[in-house]
DNA sequence: CCGGATTTGTACGTATGTATT
DNA sequence: GAATACATACGTACAAATCCG
């Protein structure tokens, strides 16, 4: 591992370097990534840059770490729950408050949809969901189905 | 402020502070946040705690920073631009990569969604986007809009 | 159950670089 | 150029959670 001085910042190309390993299935879901001593011994980094570029993959959603245990990486659910859109229904994204994320016990870098019907708001994980437009009325009419808690 | 010590710990403490003086409207939307040094002042904390909270609150999405100008809570787009699902179509939310993120220009702490359809994948600003369902096909198809690139 | 090793988290300090005003 | 403000990068020390023998 090299780091270009003339390229962005230390811990960004870090993030890039770990990121790629992620994506090429070198570090597969579920596996542990090296430790934080490990990556500053290997890649000669200092903690703090170790630290901050695996910061970064953990607000991209990718990495999720536990203290004393490690950092791994995050496997999405094969199958999202559908979620559907009603006609008089709005959904927009954004990512939760630091309450809402304890709150609804996501990971960091995971968004939340924040679906409007009826007066109401109702809250998702963003990773457990896949929006899809509601078939329109017929005689019954399907309920939405709320996020179920863990 | 005081600081619990038996609460969480010091920078979510005190991004919890600077949040609800977000959310109160204490700090209007496009208001300067205090300097670094100016919360180290007054708050008596140090510098990684400031810095450590500010970024909380970026990554929700709530403040943006620029170096050389300082920290302003975000204004969303009082419209937002309304995003049709097709039937056929699914969307999902999610954080983009680092990349992604400069590309679209995005600031921190905001979500891409991704819509799906026709084998293809569109990306948009999560927060410059209400998706709602489709009107089911009539006579004329209305197309379904690209995010425009600032 | 306990102790030790490992691993991440918190908190502070310093110095220097870079962008803006 | 000077002052201000955030960014980068390294270092230290200790705390807390987990794991393992």
């Amino acid at each position: 591992m090299h780091f270009d001085p003339r390229g962005p910042s230390k811990y960004v190309q870090f993030a890039d370097f770990l990121r790629q390993q992620i994506e090429s299935g070198e570090l597969a879901p579920g596996a542990l990534l090296p430790s934080e001593s490990a990556l500053m011994q290997r890649y000669e980094v200092s903690r703090p840059m170790a630290r901050k570029a695996v910061a970064i993959l953990r607000n991209e959603g990718l990495v999720t770490t536990e203290q004393g245990v490690g950092t791994k990486v995050r496997e999405l659910p094969a199958e999202r729950q559908p979620l559907f859109l009603e006609a008089d229904a709005e959904a927009v994204a954004r990512m939760p408050s630091e309450h809402e994320r304890v709150e609804l016990e996501l990971d960091y870098g995971v968004p939340v949809i924040e679906v409007h019907i009826d007066g109401e708001i109702h809250l998702h994980s963003a990773d457990e969901v896949v929006l899809r437009a509601a078939a329109p009325a017929r005689a019954t009419k399907t309920a939405t189905r709320r996020a179920r808690k863990a």
